[in-house]
DNA sequence: TTATTTTTGTTGTATATACAACAGGAGTCA
DNA sequence: TGACTCCTGTTGTATATACAACAAAAATAA
């Protein structure tokens, strides 16, 4: 293939590629939601799952996995370090190798406690998107 | 706070989330094309820099990262795997510290390959995002 | 010229992510 | 009962990402 061609190809990758924009969206949207959980020592993964423990009760590592579209391997890692925080209780299931996770009550404050600061980034996670990039991103 | 109230905001959380739903539509497009990438043995940052090169011909990596949003360390990790796959040249630049990347004629060989894989790819995640949605990302 | 600041990269540390390998128990089937 | 296959989690390895600490050189100020 000639150069002219090569550059041609070269152009569309970096002008359309669609992993590359939602790699970058990715990046923007979390350095803003990072900032903002900084001071509490929470990660935006693990406020996910606590806001999820804190919806259902209870649940089993593999149904959070499920739930919130996280490997398994990413999940047993937060959890662990969720455990070491307060946050939750890590129990042996009824059956077998399952375990069940519940919220502790010092994990539910925290998530009252930083739900202000979360709206802040959700404003300006919606002006930087606009209404259509926020609908788009939730379907 | 009470425990409705409590449960309240948790819904919301799990419901509303920018940073949530951005970060799974990520590793849902990244999943896509990783696995496209898997038999050439590159990554999908890796293809992006390859096509800035393969574009520009001659960068440093300050540049990279500014022009493709990735935080330096990043870029300079990943330069290294890249030269050591042989797909770029790292050469020092004509001022102090600074450095200068070239594309190798087997790294543009590798961006031509993977072409149509990644064209499909593409076709992918437009069907996933549909036009508007690909128009949201790409703001 | 000397001292300070800025620029440019690399390296350390922690979390995120994916995939593969592994482990322990449960269920199934012969 | 015994062998095989699932289910469920953990751990290993590699890349991605961000921030902080460094290092080396350049630019600027005193």
């Amino acid at each position: 293939m000639n150069k002219r061609k090569t550059v041609k190809l070269a152009q569309t990758f970096a002008g359309d590629c669609i992993a590359f924009r939602v790699r970058v969206l990715n990046r923007v949207i979390t350095k803003l939601y990072d900032a903002m959980l900084k001071p509490f020592g929470i990660t935006v993964n693990q406020t996910t799952i606590l806001a999820m423990l804190t919806l259902v009760n209870t649940a089993r590592p593999g149904e959070i996995g499920k739930e919130l579209h996280m490997e398994k391997s990413t999940v047993s890692r937060n959890l662990q370090r969720m455990h070491k925080n307060g946050w939750i209780e890590i129990a042996a299931g009824d059956s077998g190798t399952a375990k069940v996770i519940t919220v502790t009550p010092k994990g539910r404050k925290l998530l009252v406690a930083l739900y202000p600061q979360w709206e802040k980034a959700q404003s300006k996670a919606s002006r930087l998107l606009g209404a259509e990039g926020v609908a788009a991103v939730s379907g």
